[in-house]
RNA sequence: GCGGAGUUAGCAAAGCGGCUAUGCGGAAGUCUGCAAAACUUUUGACAGGAGUUCGAAUCUCCUACUCCGCUCCA
């Protein structure tokens, strides 16, 4: 049973899907005014992660996230560096793709755009203001939030204590409440704009995400996510929007990840103290990004620095090494069928782990705990390739399924392609160590070592242990 | 002001009433021609105070501090 804690309740609920095995999940994207930055990673990456889970526990997981291209901030980039709204929306979407792919996110079922559902919106605004959820006024149409008796229950505030005196949008005459949020907004001069029955304009943002997480996905969800700092306005908003233009509830589970910070403020782009992707991965590789993030529980903060980011890297390399020890000994012919009791231990050690990671997963998606059992076992396993008398087919083969389950859950070590003409390699490597081993019973280190470091040249490790020496394809 | 989250060893981070979390680092050792890697042992923590309990990092209360939302943000 997988146990999930959710936004609006605030505990841990039993994760039952609409459908059977059908997960329908919203997830809200970036607005595309800049370049992907790690608190935009860690959001993501994070409900990556969850996605495959499910995945892997066998739910056909539609997931839907959107990209942002019509909103204030769009219009504000584009009138800095004059240019179309369209033209910095296509630049910056591009950019998101790249980085997005670039620390191992899966695409999801649907990207939608904003710009590209202004029709469908328009009728949603229509609708609601048929049903008397809004209200026309100035051009503008605003939600009339006094009309949705359940409003603040996400963010759980209540509505006097929303918006108070001295806030900007409290000043704007077309309001009937302050609170009130825009469906529709008049265009200004110079922005883009739309033909609508209230005249030209262009959608509120918090109604995109209402408009296309239904129209992809029905009336109600199974999951939305976002980062926490979209549960008020944003989410609650679009909770008022969809659940009064269709009766029913408009999502099941809200899940909300933590903030990463960097020197004890929110990374954030207004603040303008962001780490960009493209940057980061400069200096580090995906999977440590991946394992940083991961390593976290994804509700709780992350603090950004440079030292953790260091450690990443070396765990990361680390556990790298020992995968790729075992993957190698997985597709190796040097292997035998007959177990002895230490055989019978590694068995047990690795269904034993698979068993503790799954209950870490189940428990809201616990990654923390998930690494510990890996680490546990990358560390048993370390030990057993190194001083059993033969390594056994099953054993290696039992341990590289898991770890192959964990690589495609956590999204690392993706590449491991480069076995496909393992075993033409295989002989020929051995074929170099019985050489070496003639050449150090002879004592002859000279030749002995330049096989080591041609072969390190050549992108092969050697490693000399008591029991036998090892050998691996290391990263270019 | 209102609403949240939090304070765990040098650093990062789980833990949700009794059981070595884990990773990085520090120390010592094993292996070894060298190298590399790995392993073993070890080091150390629960912000402070009071209470509940046979037993508290974990529950309650108080104090201090930090961050976040209430304005565009993942």
């Amino acid at each position: 049973m997988i146990k999930i804690y959710s936004t609006l309740t605030r505990q841990l609920e039993e994760f039952k899907t609409i459908e059977p095995n059908v997960v329908k999940w919203y997830n809200c994207g970036p607005t595309v005014n800049g370049l992907m930055h790690l608190g935009h990673a860690r959001s993501a990456i994070a409900f990556d992660t969850i996605r495959r889970y499910l995945e892997y526990r066998g739910y056909k997981v539609d997931y839907v996230m959107n990209f942002t291209d019509i909103e204030d901030r769009m219009i504000e980039v584009a009138n800095k560096e004059k240019r179309q709204v369209l033209e910095v929306a296509e630049e910056y979407l591009s950019y998101f793709r790249r980085d997005m792919a670039s620390i191992n996110l899966k695409p999801a079922t649907v990207h939608p755009r904003a710009m590209l559902h202004m029709n469908p919106m328009i009728e949603f605004v229509e609708k609601l203001v048929e049903k008397g959820y809004a209200y026309e006024s100035g051009g503008d149409v605003y939600y009339d939030i006094r009309k949705f008796k359940e409003y603040g229950k996400l963010s759980n505030q209540k509505l006097e204590n929303i918006l108070q005196e001295g806030t900007e949008d409290t000043k704007n005459p077309n309001k009937r409440f302050p609170a009130d949020f825009a469906l529709w907004k008049a265009m200004k001069p110079g922005e883009p704009n739309w033909p609508s029955p209230w005249g030209k304009g262009r959608v509120g943002w918090s109604l995109e995400c209402s408009q296309m997480s239904m129209m992809y996905l029905g009336e109600t969800l199974d999951i939305h996510s976002g980062g926490q700092d979209l549960i008020f306005p944003h989410h609650e908003n679009e909770i008022a929007q969809s659940e009064a233009l269709t009766g029913k509830p408009f999502v099941n589970y809200w899940l909300h990840n933590g903030y990463v910070n960097i020197d004890k403020e929110k990374m954030s782009k207004s603040l303008g103290n962001f780490v960009n992707i493209v940057e980061l991965l400069e200096h580090y590789s995906p999977d440590a990004v991946r394992l940083f993030v991961l390593q976290t529980h994804y509700r709780s903060p992350i603090i950004f620095t440079e030292d953790a980011m260091d450690q990443s890297q070396i765990t990361a390399d680390r556990l790298f090494n020992t995968l790729l020890l075992v993957k190698h000994y997985a597709k190796s012919e040097e292997i035998l069928e007959s177990s002895n009791e230490m055989d019978e231990k590694m068995i047990e050690k690795t269904n034993k782990s698979r068993e503790d990671f799954l209950k870490g997963m189940n428990e809201d998606f616990n990654t923390s705990i998930a690494l510990a059992v890996i680490f546990d076992l990358s560390h048993e396993v370390n030990n057993y390739i190194r001083k059993t008398e033969m390594i056994n087919a099953t054993v290696i083969h039992e341990v590289d399924q898991f770890f192959d389950e964990f690589r495609s859950i956590f999204g690392l070590f993706e590449n491991f392609d480069q076995y496909s003409s393992f075993a033409t390699l295989e002989q020929l490597v051995k074929l170099l160590i019985e050489l070496r081993k003639n050449f150090r019973n002879e004592k002859n280190w000279e030749m002995s070592d330049k096989i080591r470091d041609d072969l390190k040249k050549a992108g092969i490790a050697l490693e000399d242990t008591p029991k036998r020496i090892l050998w691996k394809l290391t990263e270019e």
